[in-house]
DNA sequence: CCAATGAATGATAGCGCTAACATATGGCGT
DNA sequence: ACGCCATATGTTAGCGCTATCATTCATTGG
């Protein structure tokens, strides 16, 4: 075939519904596909009747740029990846808003990758994420999978860990020390002076900080020469009924425990209900604490004493961090512990 | 400059620190990338050992395919949008669960975009989320910026609208009628015979679902010859103590109402509490509903009347269209109406 | 008047991958 | 031996953008 020849298999018909590129804007305005790429970037010099006669043809062709070229010649992706474990529970929502608070004004867009608690999910999620060249990537918790470890310490962009920071961070990790927010509380608790306490929590197989929290827990304890009086655990369904559920099963079995430790807000708030309409005194003769310090405990009859886990905060932090680091260059290694303060409520003798 | 003659400029110095790309992997394996691309997508025909040695050779370097080269290429994104207006509310990460559900086992994701209930931050998600190319959009609501609107319908991807079906839809849509389901409610409530009612919910400005519950509740109303004794309207805050605040600014406004319609069940949640803590006869003297069907509402003392918004069932029928769509061709335009079911629970007389 | 300047625009060459086609290789029947 | 086919692998040409450098053209000062 000499050259010129068109190929005549693929003919250049107009298709109507074929997506617009920056060649249609271009041909429209009578402009190079480079100027119109500087308009839609307000970058470069373009004069002010170029720029207007530009962007009004890509307005009226309704043309939205395709990122996914523009990232491969640019080597620029805006994208920050967010895996955490479940968005039914309120906090990673509310890490969510901290992030997107931060990321708002810096160009960025967090994109959310769900993992269930499971070790090979979030490996998959994090590969899938890193796959896609983000700028950053944030992950929660430090327990990771070896492949997953190492994926992320060669992905060459900034990871921060968040949540916890009990453990050793590929690179950058803001969170609390889940080990003594246990630790603390129990503090708190045996200084009020109850003495038979049990635990109530999730089934912790991949629940790291909840496993850190009662290790904290009991090690204060046993500090104090006690021991957990009772545990119960559950997983799945309804946090709130699994609470009162799992505290009658408390309460049967051992009637004289004098505080039951929630590992997290939702159940703890579940057997403040029971309690109360069991017309239990709370908190003379039996205590009651959670974790998380969730908005939803203000609108309970009674404030259940908690420990407010700082996820605003964790998310702004994090993404600054991301944010932050084109400037800096690769610095890495930033850890950021956060205090959680003890929220006593109305759960705790004084 | 002869042809051949190297650019001095940037002379090939291997960076260690620079991301891995086809070429590192298929010159560690001694095929072409080619080959290597194969292999790592399982597509082709491809022997055993090579295989093995191309696998090995990844897993070894760590590589992660560049996705957005391989989007280009191939003109295939494996990404479904999905536009909400929040995720603080428990009702959308539950479509979100429906979502994921199906497309688990079609290799498309997911990728949240959140909006706050702002029109201009919709636009903006929604232009973000095109620009990717995504295999399909799922978008929560019909009403949109007529920027909005027009970008989807040019966007040549189905498109599907969820939550609600008052309205045109752009392509598909899957969702309840709000404007039957608040109707249904009233009805309910009268035939119970309750007649000084009262509302109590969000402002609704750009909340054009709880906008249609009440313009359907106060339809129904009127046909029995009866309007809204009261209403009240909050905004931002926990749901739960809104829900207490709001119900005793009602009460005490107008002592003599004897049922309060709200318009989700988190403040009705927090409203039923306010009137079992008074002591209040629920639901002889006082009936009291919610809209939603959520979870928290099993923990309760007493169980909220409540609609069930059919929220994973909505992910899922939304995500099957999106995933089914390639097969069918362009056929769009489907509309899924799904009936939600009255629960009354405890909190209405029967 | 002309070189030097700067602003505005264009031409060219990839980014890292995959579709589509081209080529090697080996087994088989005849 | 030959051709034929299937299987396994390689080559080529983009995908739609942007970085980089080149070019054009009006201005300016000497």
């Amino acid at each position: 075939m000499h050259p010129g020849a068109a190929k005549l298999s693929n003919p250049p018909v107009i298709d109507p519904r074929r997506t617009l590129t920056l060649r249609d804007v271009s041909e429209a305005s009578g402009v190079s596909e480079m100027t119109v790429s500087r308009v839609l970037r307000n970058r470069g010099d373009v004069s002010g009747a170029t720029r207007e006669r530009v962007l009004q043809a890509a307005r009226t062709l309704g043309y939205v740029p395709n990122k996914i070229a523009g990232a491969l010649a640019s080597q620029r992706v805006n994208l920050v990846g967010v895996v955490i474990p479940s968005l039914s529970n309120m906090v990673f929502p509310e890490v969510m808003t901290g992030i997107s608070e931060i990321l708002e004004d810096t160009g960025l867009q967090p994109v959310v990758g769900v993992t269930n608690y499971a070790p090979d999910r979030e490996e998959a999620v994090i590969y899938e994420m890193l796959s896609w060249r983000p700028t950053g990537l944030i992950v929660a918790g430090l327990e990771h999978s070896e492949a997953a470890r190492a994926m992320m310490a060669q992905a060459g962009v900034p990871i921060v860990e968040i949540m916890d920071i009990d453990g050793t961070p590929i690179d950058s990790a803001v969170g609390i020390s889940h080990r003594r927010a246990g630790r603390q509380m129990a503090e708190a608790i045996i200084a009020a002076g109850y003495r038979r306490i049990a635990f109530l929590g999730t089934h912790m197989l991949n629940d790291h900080r909840a496993k850190k929290r009662l290790e904290g827990f009991e090690e204060a304890l046993a500090k104090a020469g006690l021991s957990l009086a009772d545990r119960e655990f559950y997983s799945g369904g309804s946090a709130l009924l699994k609470g009162r559920e799992m505290t009658e099963a408390v309460l049967g079995r051992c009637p004289d425990v004098d505080f039951l430790y929630y590992s997290n807000d939702m159940i703890g708030a579940g057997g403040l209900l029971y309690c109360l309409e069991k017309g239990l005194d709370v908190p003379g003769k039996i205590g009651l604490a959670g974790f998380n310090g969730v908005e939803l405990l203000d609108g309970l009859p009674r404030k259940l004493a908690t420990m407010d886990a700082c996820r605003l905060e964790i998310g702004r932090r994090a993404a600054e961090i991301i944010a932050g680091r084109p400037h800096q260059g690769i610095v890495g290694g930033e850890v950021i512990e956060l205090f959680p303060t003890l929220q006593p409520g109305d759960t705790i003798r004084r």
